[in-house]
DNA sequence: TCTGTTGTCAACCATGTGGTTGAGCAGGAT
DNA sequence: ATCCTGCTCAACCACATGGTTGACAACAGA
């Protein structure tokens, strides 16, 4: 599985709510399915998918225990989305702050707000 | 709206390669969506529906331009994100530092790695 | 006014997703 | 051996999603 999948796969399983919820109870400890099935009004059948879902995407691991699956949160992964949302968060953050800059510098200038903005040949 | 609507709408809006490329792209600077679209080889149509996606998740913008339709990166959902996300990466490292500690202090005890783990009332 | 450019809307299709129920497996407990 | 518990698998259903094509709205320029 390459790494734009695991993302994929990553950002996929926590645009669900309950297995939102699920991973911020894994947080807080380890958990078996029967456990983390209890507060919601769902089939645990149901909640077995939602934690195969996290599974699959490197959020949950399962250790064994008798007939029991313990629940595990796994951080790694959410490392990497970070880093990714950070990576252009911080760059658009860095655009904003130069073009600040900019417009500073020629705040007597009457220029409209349309900035050069070279992109790479297409329109216009 | 409420927050956790937004939460998961980001989410599933990156859980899409071309949408993260495209948010990628953004971070360099706005672009309209023809410029956004040349680069993949699907049609106009579906990349503007790709747009809408991010718009209604809050992570572009779009101005008017004419016919063109620039669209901005807003980096604020970002932000959103990675709040979550840290929020339980954090709890998951301290919780995983703090047993640390506790194996390191009874290093000479040969108690089984099943620590008490008091979770709320059901299972076992 | 007519034409070309840019983008959205609408209808449609295939596939994926979250839920259900029912069956069944693995492994204590009696 | 038998039963109960904890969980997963399989089949099914309703609906969302990503893609298509075709029509058309908005606007610049001839």
């Amino acid at each position: 599985m390459d790494e734009d999948d695991r993302v994929s796969r990553a950002f996929a399983a926590l645009a669900d709510p309950t297995r939102r919820d699920i991973v911020g109870r894994l947080a807080a400890g380890d958990a078996t399915v029967g456990a983390l099935a209890e507060p919601y009004d769902i089939s645990i059948q149901a909640v077995s998918k939602h934690i195969k879902v996290l599974a699959d995407a490197g959020l949950v691991s399962q250790r064994r225990d008798a007939q029991r699956r313990p629940c595990h949160l796994e951080a790694e992964v959410l490392d990497l989305m970070t880093k990714w949302i950070e990576r252009y968060r911080r760059q658009a953050q860095e655009r904003y702050e130069r073009l600040d800059a900019v417009l500073a510098e020629m705040h007597d200038d009457e220029r409209p707000i349309h900035l050069p903005r070279p992109h790479q040949g297409a329109a216009s």
